[in-house]
DNA sequence: CGCGTTTGACCTGCGC
DNA sequence: GCGCAGGTCAAACGCG
């Protein structure tokens, strides 16, 4: 599928050089022996003819998968509808206008595009162009508006509008708080917050009501994981239905930086640790956090953007029938009701993930390996009121878990030395805060590992990475949905490595899969490797990371 | 002494 | 309107 869909991008190309073939053809025919050139010619006939097959099939895909993608949108619809009727939530507002809009304007190319997140604030702003653009002089403003929406649709919708650029990356660019938002997010949010303090009006200038949500599940035995930026713990909460308490940390990077993360343990397999973050970095990131700021950026974009294919964000609690249905190649999976059939580890602690204020997304990364392997390519977990993104990492239980995200080829192993720059975008999930963790402390001890396991458990969990990697890039239909992705964004003209590396700049978890599909798969340059954190530590700076393994 | 964590009090939003 | 639960504040505390 992957070759069929990328023969289809330059399939005018491929055309003309046939017909420019066989024109070459005739004129040869002239001097030489005409059987031989008829030969030629029906070969060449015979090859766009198949060229020909090709385009109606994929065509009759296409087509498929728009009257998925659209019975989906109107199911969803009807939830919503159902659910929330009275009480529909701003964002929920917004979603459904903007399914809306795309339904009626987006050709089924577009449509494709959209599936792997594109901004909202575009739609939403597109969405108020066309309304005021209703009187006959606003016209042709308004299809020029169409048209370059459509080229800013294309070019946002796997960019996500992270930009690595240091003065862009000074936001970890969670949408909602991008300069493209909405101006009537900006006002609602003006209006709400008009009495806090200066402080606190900036911060909700940055932060519209509903704040998308990027939670992390990893099983690891560390009480937070390592993502790079520097975080205060400002208070610990035991939230109900979970012993674990859940702790508060906000970004010390700066004092007005709006980021918050949460982080609590699993109330049902303690060795889950999932890690929730909210809002946008107003300041530069240290390098080693730009893999979480980059994926979470990305995965928040899809919920407020993106979302309107799947049909994230709805109010509603987690619940339910995972209906798993074949969306531009992804496994999606509809929740609706009973806990039965979910995935291995599906959102088991709806408290983080399931409050309708919060669009949320999850990226899973817990699932074994043997669930991995049978569920890649990643599936998009879906239930009214958050998204799961599996990249399961086939992770054993108990088994310490350093995962690394490198925007290359290879996966980072960690070595425990000190003093050791961090250079490169990667995440771990180090030992810290143990003792913020009481409940999980007993489990903890259990579980200590030496510096040596670690090392071989990550060894092993490099290994399951790689096949993991090897099985997205084997699947035809993730192949597909990505080359139709990247069709549908680039057009015939761009050059897909730089196509690539925005891809991967938005998920760095799909970099290597991404390098594989590529032709310009080369080698990349591999950043240093992190040092881990140790049992005590009291920040996750890098700097401090240093420290944590003395 | 400074900085980060802990923890009880307080605030806020939501559901009944 | 009330109660509950999530989230935040800030004084107290501990550690280096």
């Amino acid at each position: 599928m992957e070759e069929t869909l990328k023969r289809k991008a330059p399939g005018g190309a491929f055309k003309e050089e046939k017909r420019s073939e066989s024109s070459h053809a005739d004129e040869d025919c002239k001097d030489e022996d005409k059987p031989l050139k008829e030969n030629e010619l029906d070969s060449a006939k015979a090859e766009m003819h198949e060229v020909r097959e090709e385009n109606q099939r994929l065509r009759t895909y296409l087509d498929k998968m728009m009257k998925d993608y659209q019975s989906l949108q109107t199911q969803f619809n009807n939830i919503v509808h159902e659910k929330d009727s009275p009480k529909k939530s701003r964002y929920d507002r917004a979603l459904n206008h903007q399914e809306h809009v795309e339904q009626k304007h987006d050709t089924p190319e577009f449509d494709v595009s959209l599936s792997l997140g594109r901004s909202s604030s575009s739609e939403l702003k597109r969405d108020n162009v066309r309304k005021h653009s209703s009187s006959p002089q606003k016209a042709e403003t308004s299809t020029k508006t169409v048209e370059q929406d459509k080229e800013e649709g294309l070019r946002l919708g796997l960019d996500c509008r992270f930009d690595m650029q240091p003065s862009v990356l000074s936001k970890e660019g969670l949408p909602e708080t991008s300069p493209e938002h909405s101006l009537d997010d900006e006002k609602e949010v003006h209006t709400e917050k008009s009495e806090k303090a200066p402080e606190d009006d900036e911060v909700a200038h940055q932060n519209p009501a509903k704040k998308a949500r990027v939670s992390v599940r990893v099983r690891c035995d560390t009480p937070t994981m390592i993502d790079g930026c520097q975080w205060r713990k400002y208070g610990q909460k035991i939230a109900k239905g979970n012993p674990c308490p859940r702790a508060y940390y906000r970004c010390s990077v700066t004092p007005s930086c709006p980021v918050r993360k949460q982080v609590q343990r699993c109330s049902q397999d303690m060795s889950i640790l999932i890690t929730t973050y909210e809002g946008t970095h107003n300041h530069t990131l240290p390098i080693a956090a730009h893999a979480m700021a980059s994926t979470t950026s990305a995965a928040a974009s899809m919920i407020l953007s993106g979302s309107s294919t799947s049909g994230i964000g709805s109010s509603g609690a987690s619940t339910a029938i995972t209906t798993p249905a074949e969306l531009h190649g992804l496994n999606y999976y509809l929740s609706n009701n009973s806990t039965s059939s979910r995935p291995p580890f599906y959102l088991p602690n709806s408290s983080i993930s399931s409050s309708s204020s919060y669009p949320s997304i999850t990226l899973d990364l817990t699932s074994s390996s043997s669930s991995m392997m049978n569920n890649f390519p990643p599936r998009y977990n879906v239930n009214s009121s958050s998204t799961n993104l599996n990249f399961s990492s086939s992770l054993e239980s108990n088994s310490t878990l350093p995962i690394f995200w490198s925007n290359g080829n290879n996966y980072q192993l960690q070595n425990y030395t000190k003093n050791t720059q961090i250079m490169g975008p990667s995440l771990n999930f180090g030992r810290q805060h143990q003792e913020n963790f009481y409940p999980y402390n007993s489990f903890m001890q259990k579980n200590k590992n030496e510096v040596a396991q670690a090392h071989q458990s990550m060894q092993m969990d490099k290994n399951s990475i790689e096949s993991a990697t090897k099985a997205i890039t084997a699947d035809p239909n993730f192949q597909s949905a990505l080359a139709a992705a990247i069709t549908s964004m680039i057009g015939s003209n761009n050059n897909i490595s730089g196509q690539n590396a925005k891809l991967e700049q938005s998920f760095p978890v799909l970099s290597s899969f991404l390098s594989t599909n590529s032709q310009a798969s080369n080698m990349r340059p591999v950043p240093p490797p992190l040092p881990i954190s140790s049992s005590k530590s009291k920040s996750t700076s890098p700097e401090d990371n240093r420290d944590q393994v003395r």
